[in-house]
DNA sequence: GAAATAAGTTAGTATGCCCTAACTTTTACC
DNA sequence: GGTAAAAGTTAGGGCATACTAACTTATTTC
């Protein structure tokens, strides 16, 4: 009869589980700047049928980390949103710092970085950040986000979506793929480089990239999963 | 009917769960030196009601990793202890590194390594070691096992059990309880420290020791946390 | 060696997270 | 705006891991 008896049911204090995690960075990722995520999305991206999504996202609802109409996809709230940074910056953090301690080659990290984000303490993720000096970004260009839960919402251009000669700076690409990533390596394509679309042959073809003194060409496919920076230049926008 | 469509029953195949590599390294513990485990024991230390062990127990059997006779406790097969000196290196290791390269202070260092050696790869927990130059003890002195699944098993006198007027070298405390392992900080009481017993009250009463040019006296309880080499001096073993 | 105690097991239940199959709701299209 | 396709949910399981309560086996004690 004491309320002090019953379960105490704070919500947000108890650790969240490993999947829980990853669906709360799935969703944030699906839905950033507000969006609505779609359950089918979140099964695609977690690898997972679209019926256990639905029974998880019901229990994140029930937990106050999700916002939740049923047959109409789900959004973070608050405290969902808190969560699914402090995961994401234990992510980025950590990918920096096998790469930069430990020399880790950045196709390997974010396999690593999948699973120590749920083990590693605030502690350990705020000292691996002070060794390497603070990093603002991991090692494909992600933005780390603050303890304090803000990040750099930036949304650039893919490469894709350049126009014919336009420029501008690699400021991140895709993390998942390694093989992808070894691929972007070989060409150079790496945050920071300075990139100029040269052509741009239609029915989906080739893009003709101008990276330093050399001239690449790549499919849409891998253009799309590089973003960057627009620089105005000589060549201006149009295309 | 054939062969190739039964579920693939390669036992040591899968990667094990974080539970089962904490009762591996539970069971190796207790039964350091080819002894058998009790069911309560076991419990005990995993803080697990006995009649989760029982259950468990029985599925780690199944895998192969233990051999379980009813009501008479377990013993790891090779299977099983080459899965505990994995995770047991895994976590040393861990611990290892935390303090070399992230000046973590060594009370705190068992708690985090006991989330991440499930988490770690054998690939970052071997660049781990290489980064701090191979080390064979962990920061309380516990001994690496090596990759290969081999360790020192040498098992040392408690200070407990040292004679009075004899001396020995610390080479290991227990690694569980922070406030302890602080005390010991402060003591001074640290792997390498060469420590003489100057007297035994009786009746569990105090130990009282030499170290450096103090004299510190501690309870029976805590010295049997402080294992140490005997050290053949003037003083010889007689007491 | 029988009774008392300690140790260990089984039965039954719960929770988290996943699945497939069958159903319902929404949406897209003519 | 009715129907087909797509998207999403519910129903019904499975497995791993834990718990408590009740029972069984082993050990200790007199
Ligand atoms: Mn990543
Ligand atoms: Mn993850
Ligand atoms: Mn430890
Ligand atoms: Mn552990």
């Amino acid at each position: 009869m004491s309320a002090a008896r019953e379960e105490s049911r704070v919500p947000g204090r108890e650790p969240l589980t490993a999947p829980v995690e990853d669906y709360l960075k799935a969703i944030y990722a699906i839905g950033r700047g507000s969006g609505a995520a779609a359950t089918n999305e979140i099964a695609q991206r977690l690898a997972l049928a679209p019926a256990s999504v639905s029974g998880m996202v019901r229990r994140l609802a029930d937990q106050g980390l999700l916002a939740y109409e049923r047959y109409h996809g789900v959004k973070l709230t608050e405290s969902g949103r808190r969560a699914a940074l402090r995961t994401l910056r234990r992510h980025r953090v950590i990918e920096a710092y096998l790469a930069e301690a430990l020399g880790y080659p950045w196709d390997r990290v974010h396999e690593e970085a999948e699973r120590l984000e749920h083990a590693a303490s605030d502690e350990l993720v705020d000292r691996m950040a002070a060794t390497i000096g603070e990093p603002e970004v991991d090692p494909h260009g992600a933005p780390i986000p603050t303890k304090d839960g803000s990040v750099d919402e930036t949304e650039y251009t893919s490469l894709a979506d350049l126009a014919v000669g336009a420029s501008g700076v690699v400021v991140r690409v895709a993390d998942e793929d390694p093989e992808m990533l070894r691929y972007l390596g070989e060409l150079s394509i790496l945050p920071g480089k300075r990139i100029t679309v040269r052509s741009r042959a239609p029915y989906d073809g080739p893009i003709t990239l101008g990276s330093g003194r050399q001239e690449i060409s790549i499919g849409p496919a891998l253009a799309s999963h590089v973003l960057v920076a627009p620089l105005a230049d000589r060549a201006g926008k149009r295309g």
